[in-house]
DNA sequence: CTATGTGAATTTATTCACAGCA
DNA sequence: TGCTGTGAATAAATTCACATAG
């Protein structure tokens, strides 16, 4: 195979395919694109390009080994080593996502809560203990590299900027904003409302 | 201006031009593409182009009328007129969900949430009482065509069924799982941890 | 002189279609 | 025969660049 960038498109795809073939690993050896398009509905050439970009692993005639594909769209994806993250914002959303049951089969571990509030900080939720967010600056040390940004919207901007001070590398923000971060930092936003906000027009 | 069907990225693209727009409205009268593009962080004639789509309204020398652009985008993402939703699931994400304070912006009105589990039925949450599942069906009646759900991953699907069945147009969908549904209604799947799993391929 | 609106050019992504392998 | 891998063809989206309006 030649080189070849791995277009944005395919990596937004990626973590789709991982999430199938994970379900499908536990009923099948191997799986043809033709299946794995049916399964997660997408095109099959589109799958078959999407793995020619990182190497390929299809057998002819009979499909890709599956557990192999997981382990190398994790290494695409830089998801062969467990991650740990940070939860900044322990109130109802923060809550959510440290009993959120999907992170595990990313191989994500989130190692720390924060938040501001006294009466949170010291609780556990889940097995994590809440700590004082002024203590946010120990996540370099502790090899913290990624947060999640579950604060109130008018405290965002000052969190990122914490976050990045403590070294973060990359932010997953859930709050409705605009998130200002040095380029080095990848900062993805999911904006509930916002995607709510599409329906009415297909609709 | 000619007929042009709207690029599925400009839809995607609208909501986030709303809400800057929204914030900007507090403040300025009018603004350019330019500018706009800065605050947003997207290329200007991106911006014109995606505006072109559904007609002219800016002044060259000036710029656009920021509260009539903000008429015409929720115009045509179908927002002008309030929305109600319903909520299905009442626990951490749920709760957190109905907390949320960024629906009203887009105005969407959360007008009734379900839940299966008899210690939550009847309770409130931010105003809004929590009701038996089984009454799902009564969605039609009070004129509920979205629905946001956030309940286990294993109840999903189901849940899904029962919400087309009572009529909901559309779904935005927390559980990360593939959720199928007649073509007529529109899924929107927001699953949390394989947005997470994007980060560290960029860092 | 500034900033729009839009064709044209370019870049990016998707889909086709088929040679060749197991 | 069944399915991969990939160039070639197509489609879609982005960006350029400029004539034109205020």
């Amino acid at each position: 195979m030649k080189y070849h960038r791995i277009p944005d498109e395919t990596v937004r795809r990626l973590p789709v395919y991982l999430r199938g073939l994970l379900f499908l690993s536990d009923h099948k050896q191997n799986i043809s694109s033709r299946n794995l398009a049916d399964f997660i509905s997408v095109n099959d050439s589109q799958i078959r390009k999407d793995f020619s970009y990182f190497g390929a692993f299809g057998t002819p005639g009979v499909g890709y080994d599956i557990r192999k594909l997981i382990r190398q769209i994790k290494k695409m994806l830089n998801l062969s080593v467990s991650h740990k993250a940070a939860l900044v914002g322990a109130g109802n959303l923060g809550s959510a996502i440290l009993a959120y049951p999907g992170f595990r089969m990313y191989g994500f571990d989130i190692a720390a809560a924060f938040d501001n509030d006294p009466k949170k900080i010291g609780r556990e939720i889940n097995n994590v203990r809440i700590e004082d967010i002024s203590s946010l600056r120990t996540l370099e040390r502790r090899k913290i590299s990624l947060a999640i940004i579950a604060v109130p919207r008018d405290a965002a901007q000052q969190t990122a900027d914490a976050l990045v001070k403590a070294g973060v590398k990359g932010i997953l923000n859930f709050s409705p904003l605009r998130i200002t971060a040095p380029k080095k930092v990848k900062v993805i936003t999911i904006d509930i409302a916002m995607e709510l906000a599409r329906l009415p027009y297909y609709i």
